[in-house]
DNA sequence: AGGACAACGGTCT
DNA sequence: AGACCGTTGTCCT
């Protein structure tokens, strides 16, 4: 009896893993990331890590957030040195998951727009809520929700500032 | 070209 | 139920 609590907190504790977390300069700037079992949970751009803890607990909706600065500056070189394309470990409602899936199709240097994603996933008409899904992509860069341009050829917003996002573009050689 | 505005749909409180 | 939004098409000046 005693023995079958303990297995069962144990796998309790097992099965929520914690979530790993650190910072470093990246080439688009300050950049954060949490990941688990080397998969990455989130990339953000904050102003500073303490914007990054309180984003990552919010949104990957978890109190087990350990810092590991070391991998983090590891996985943050891999990605934008060498490219390097981490499994990434996602979370959201079907709507979300389906634009963030449709957001991976579009290739760098391409561009798209909100309403073309809304098209794309077969609700043409949910043009909003396809803006606020994009913002929560919770995988910036990798996730590339910074190709998605208003359809009058506009910049749109981006969840860590539009200078970011038009640095990003321009790295690609996209133009406007 | 650019501002005001209503309609839209998913998500959060 | 109501408010919030990384939008868009339309109707103005």
């Amino acid at each position: 009896m005693k023995y079958k609590l303990f297995t069962i907190l144990y796998i309790l504790k097992m099965n929520q893993n914690t979530i790993f977390y650190g910072s470093s300069e990246s080439p688009f700037g300050f950049c954060s990331i949490a990941f688990s079992n080397s998969k990455v949970c989130s990339l953000i751009f904050p102003e500073n890590e303490e914007e990054a803890q309180k984003d990552f607990r919010r949104r990957l909706n978890t109190d087990k957030l350990e810092k590991n600065e070391a991998e983090a500056i590891r996985i943050i070189t891999a990605i934008f040195q060498y490219s390097y394309r981490p499994e990434l470990d996602l979370h959201g409602t079907p709507f979300q998951m389906s634009i963030w899936e449709a957001l991976q199709q579009i290739p760098a240097g391409k561009t798209s727009t909100y309403s073309e994603i809304a098209a794309a996933i077969g609700r043409p008409k949910a043009v909003r809520a396809v803006g606020t899904a994009i913002g929560a992509n919770p995988v910036a860069y990798l996730i590339p929700c910074h190709r998605i341009l208003r359809s009058d050829g506009g910049m749109g917003g981006y969840r860590w500032g539009l200078a970011i996002k038009k640095k990003l573009l321009e790295a690609e050689g996209v133009k406007m």
